[in-house]
DNA sequence: TTGGTCCCTTGACCATAGTCATGTCACGCG
DNA sequence: CGCGTGACATGACTATGGTCAAGGGACCAA
């Protein structure tokens, strides 16, 4: 099996890498890994909480069922990235679902490890709380994103998200089909479809599931502008 | 000095009530207070943090400027309420600005005495996390919200939310002022004044802040209908 | 009482995005 | 090769909500 890889995939993920090396092992020695297919459900919103996952291969989508049967698509993990930190630790429900969006590979602290681990060293929380932290923060910036620009302003800085350069020129691959970047930046596909055309206007061309971007400062250019200007530069 | 009073809304604070009196009293002991007027800013986005803020009276908001100039009111914090708990450990800089929306007085916990407190009991830190894990729900609430729900449904839900009764029909007062809700809501004041007025067909009346709910079960269906159910219903 | 200000409401108009239906293109299979 | 399937694009129509402008009403001070 190839627990070496997923042992290094873990230890260098955004929650682990800090910890002291013999905290790791520990952790590691108490986790457990499962894969799942496609579609398949991690755990749904409602259910308690008792551990922590971090993703070592695959995509993972967090989602909530509104009560009137809306989805809304909280977040998409990858590689390295963790999630449930902060519901764990009280045994709380879990305020989202959680679902594969590609065949994937998941690892399991259980929280009770992580809290014993917190006890030995109070750093450990303090990584805990960084970890958390980040979610907030994406989170704050999702609202942000929802509140203050238009459609295609949100394409757009999912785009310039991808592409991990400042400037230039580049090639980025969509990184899920696009009904699920649709729901990820709020909106139907029709509407996701119709923005990328628009986004055409400033140097964005899309093939398949490959989006070449002309011009990146232009790009962000775009995406920071005024809403009604915006609207007469993409005409 | 009103000393004790601060101390006892402190001590009742979600934050600090879980604590074990005798480290309360040392974060007390190490704490500041602050009044602010209307409209004063707490602090802006992209300042370094080095404190927990807990409010004792009035109202703060946080929120945020994008880019283009939009600002999007993240939440909105009453009495009892704490802030930047996980920002302030790493001294990670704001992802959010604050401003007192009323008079009012907060007091501050140096993040580096709740670290102390940490390091001599980790129930301390499973305590800041499960607050942390309150604002990620909040969120992520809000999230569900916007990408779920129409306009007049989050006025309801948010309606519902100040009320603290399961059934029967209530008043309940409105906290702020309908240009602040609307930000919260995530729309525009006149937005809402129409909100209000299709909520009428639900049996919500408004006078000057109060808002009397016929009937909060009917209140809670309509926010939970389908939109385009709700469209019909509120015709 | 008068006038002024502030806050909220209302109406008209229009852009953004959702819905529904249809069209296109690549791919896999017999 | 034709056929079906699934993913995506496009067009027409509609509704939700933003913008701008005007109106009402509470409150305050002269």
């Amino acid at each position: 099996m190839p627990n070496e890889r997923r042992r290094k995939i873990a230890q260098t993920s955004l929650l682990l890498q800090s910890f002291p090396q013999d905290i790791q092992e520990t952790l590691l020695g108490l986790s457990s890994w499962r894969e799942y297919d496609r579609g398949e459900t991690l755990f749904l919103q409602g259910e308690s909480a008792h551990a922590i996952h971090i993703v070592t291969d695959g995509w993972v989508k967090l989602y909530r069922i509104a009560p009137n049967g809306g989805e809304a698509v909280v977040n998409v993990f990858a590689k390295g990235e963790s999630f449930g930190e902060a519901v764990a630790f009280r045994g709380h429900a879990y305020p989202v679902s959680a679902e594969a969006v590609t065949a994937c590979e998941v690892m399991r602290i259980p929280s009770v490890a992580l809290l014993e681990a917190m006890r030995k060293d109070p750093e450990i929380a303090v990584s805990v709380l960084a970890s958390t932290f980040t979610h907030l923060h994406s989170l704050v910036a999702q609202l942000e994103q929802l509140k203050a620009q238009t459609g295609p302003q949100r394409v757009a800085e999912f785009l310039l998200g991808l592409c991990h350069q400042e400037e230039g020129s580049c090639v980025v691959t969509l990184p899920y089909d696009k009904f699920l970047i649709a729901g990820r930046l709020g909106m139907k596909p029709e509407s996701l479809s119709r923005s990328f055309s628009k986004l055409k206007t400033v140097g964005v061309h899309i093939n398949r599931n490959n989006a070449a971007i002309e011009n990146i400062d232009r790009l962000r250019e775009y995406s920071e502008t005024d809403p009604v200007e915006a609207w007469h530069k993409a005409q």
